[in-house]
DNA sequence: CCAGATATTGCACAAACGTATAGTTTGTTA
DNA sequence: TAACAAACTATACGTTTGTGCAATATCTGG
């Protein structure tokens, strides 16, 4: 914990990285991790309330500053975006937070769901998915789906063996049969040439284990 | 709510109807929605971890003893299963529960996405969708799609109009966009004469209305 | 009708909660 | 360096939490 910050950060990081663990912040236990007193909260943020506030804005401030210039592949990758906002605890604070509906928490979902339909015109336009009839339902439906999965991080460690909290997103046991998934499942939003060259990059990946 | 069943019953049904409202329920709260003494909840269950893994299981029977004689599509439909387990609170209550992974939580969510692969194969065994490579994860995968969704029941409701909780789900407003999307992000796994025919129903349904 | 078990109540207790308040330290500016 | 504001601490208060415990009511089988 970076203790050269400013009381009134250390308490809002101190808030997130408890949501994050999936532990209950309660005004002695954020104190405690923050170190500092009790009464600090009340005179930065009125209420516990008024810090769990800042906390969501603050989080949907690093997702909103993401520049978006990262890599991107045929389908809208939320988690992508998510991840690039910087702090690791970002996916982990959402998965605990995001069914709580804050106006901070709505206009985060907003955001993604609004760049998911962006990247996705991009990939259209760039020949590499079908075009939809409804690309703004769509791109929130997908959107959805995977914010989801998110929340429902524990059910997805226990079925298919990844955890998306995990940093290292990549190495994830059940990842390639995830990926094959989403291959199957969404098969029919991509032209075929485009799932041909996936499928077959996916098994080159995994030839030479066997 | 029913004061002719047992108090044990009726603590019961208090928690889940408290869950199901979005309420968090209390050792007093349960106590006086179910008309009896709060020392009465120890006596039963112990404690009120108890009470909450006894309304766990109750809600994981009564879906597990869903008759699986309903109408079926050529997408497993998740909502219908759940739906189908007669009381309406089913729905809300796992809207809210989810998230936490107990073991009845963890052994409904095993059932629902067996039963998903189960109709699943039956739809591609009839010849109304494609075979899938991996069923089992791809019916895995679709579960936490719909599952999530559930969760996220309040962005759907802003996002798409759609009040997932709703005990008349068909009159939803945004149902019809909904169904819509579905067919254009899984449309690659159903036969197209079969994503034809269910378009064309859309449209002749919506038609009279313009 | 009468034990004996089970169901049920009412109350009390300690712990944890958010928050208020008074006082102290620290920093800034004239 | 005096003065004033901001940051910060320490502590206490009122509530609400889950749970324990003794007393009472109700049911059940002989």
């Amino acid at each position: 914990m970076n203790s050269d910050l400013t009381a009134r950060a250390r308490l809002r990081d101190a808030t997130i990285s408890l949501v994050a663990d999936g532990e209950t912040p309660t005004a002695r236990t954020v104190a405690a991790r923050a170190d500092v007193s009790v009464g600090l909260i009340r005179h930065h943020f009125g209420t516990m309330a008024g810090l769990l506030e800042a906390c969501d804005e603050h989080i949907a401030s690093l997702v909103r500053d993401v520049k978006h210039d990262q890599i991107r592949g045929p389908i809208p990758n939320v988690f992508a975006t998510l991840q690039a906002a910087g702090e690791q605890r970002v996916m982990s604070y959402l998965a605990h937070r995001l069914t709580e509906s804050s106006q901070a928490i709505d206009a985060l979902v907003d955001q993604v769901a609004a760049d998911a339909a962006r990247y996705w015109q991009e990939a259209i336009d760039a020949g590499l998915a079908r075009p939809v009839a409804d690309l703004v339902t769509a791109a929130r439906m997908s959107t959805l789906y995977a914010l989801g999965t998110l929340v429902l991080h524990k059910q997805l460690q226990r079925l298919l063996d990844i955890d998306i909290t995990a940093p290292d997103l990549a190495s994830q046991p059940g990842l390639a049969a995830y990926i094959r998934v989403q291959f199957d499942l969404f098969g029919g939003l991509l032209k075929p040439d485009v799932v041909e060259q996936y499928t077959a990059q996916l098994q080159a990946a995994e030839t030479p284990k066997e």
